[in-house]
DNA sequence: AAATTGTTTAACAAAATTGTTAATAACGCT
DNA sequence: AGCGTTATTAACAATTTTGTTAAACAATTT
């Protein structure tokens, strides 16, 4: 057993390694010499245990990939509460998330464009739950304007709103701290304002909605 | 004077295909000889003109950066009109010029990210500027609120709003195609949609602003 | 303890990619 | 036409990076 334990731990390592080289460089930037390093082991393990560089990327990238929808679904679905309520905290839920794993929208948008075929089959996996749930979720709001006598709305831009507000800031940091610099420096603060100022600005949305 | 001719067109067709390859693929992903390939010249002759990949990489990025700095500041800065038209004004300006290029806001996101010192001198160029820019915007926006009596706001949240909403989609694209298939498909109509969506999203926080 | 299985290493092979060079061709000019 | 300059090509060098292998080593089973 001490033997699988030793292996467990050095194809972990390998993997949180690769998993920090391919998010923060890119399937093309990422250096399997420089992930078995960070990982302390000699790169002809990382090509033992993992065969490839593109078979270590697809494990990484399916794990994370069904936490992403899995997220994305929960913001979605619909719960009994108030749409006011519900809304707000779908909102925070999903901010929440994404400042636990700030790197992996960067990551998801620039692979799915620059490589979609390494997806097309896990997304065809989780499409019809996709559809289903953005389904629910404009009946839902339909019924809310019809019982105000308002126009109908098209639930994608309202997601899109709020997905847009909350991750945007995340993929634009980089670009923030090298313009503003020092007033951008702190990253946690100015988060912290930003879930506020999303919700608020989503809230007001919702009010002229409803 | 055709000799200028002929390397005009060929350094030409060199530069524009390797600013697609480099938009669509990343510094990392891009290869020389596929720039060539598709510029219809040698790999050495792009190697005679530009000397280096980095070389032709950064004669694009700092082409594009100016262009995407400027239109930046114009959507910032004042005009004489009222607030409420102002901003309709450069979030709509600031949405036809990313319908205009819609590579670049993910291309920047992903090579600031993976490597800033490409970019350090050209912002520290431009960094007065923008400075300038948003303090102006900030105390516009303060002599309002004052004049309301409502609360002092943070200008670079509504900046964040703004450009946030603006941007995201085009960069969020691909994966709302692979995510929806047929209901995305139709590009500009979305787009189309999403101008008047954020700008009524926009024009609902403004009104709880001021 | 011998055999079996799995792990590790170092050295190496293969492929891809960037960059160079030396020889040649085309051009504009006097 | 002949000269110097610039453009072009093909072959190749250098480097980087991925992937392989054979042999040594460790643990596990019988």
């Amino acid at each position: 057993m001490r033997t699988e334990k030793r292996n467990q731990t050095k194809e972990d390592a390998i993997l949180q390694a690769a998993e920090h080289e391919f998010f923060t460089k890119g399937f093309d930037g990422a250096r399997t010499t420089s992930i078995a390093k960070n990982a302390g082991v000699t790169h002809a393990m990382l090509h033992y245990y993992f065969k490839t560089k593109e078979n270590l990327f697809d494990i990484i990238v399916s794990k994370k990939f069904e936490i992403l929808v899995n997220m994305f679904l929960v913001t979605v679905s619909s719960s009994n509460l108030s749409l006011e309520v519900r809304l707000k905290e779908a909102m925070e839920s999903h901010f929440n998330f994404i400042l636990k794993n700030p790197e992996l929208p960067r990551f998801f948008v620039n692979e799915i464009y620059s490589s979609p075929e390494h997806f097309k089959l896990i997304v065809k996996i989780l499409k019809p739950k996709i559809k289903k749930t953005f389904k629910i979720a404009q009946s839902k709001l339909d019924a809310e304007t019809a019982k105000k006598h308002k126009e109908k709305v098209d639930v994608r831009h309202i997601i899109m709103d709020i997905v847009a507000l909350n991750v945007f800031p995340f993929i634009a940091y980089p670009i923030m701290q090298i313009l503003f610099g020092k007033e951008f420096i702190n990253m946690t603060n100015f988060m912290e304002q930003r879930k506020k100022e999303t919700v608020e600005t989503m809230m007001c949305r919702l009010q002229k909605i409803i």
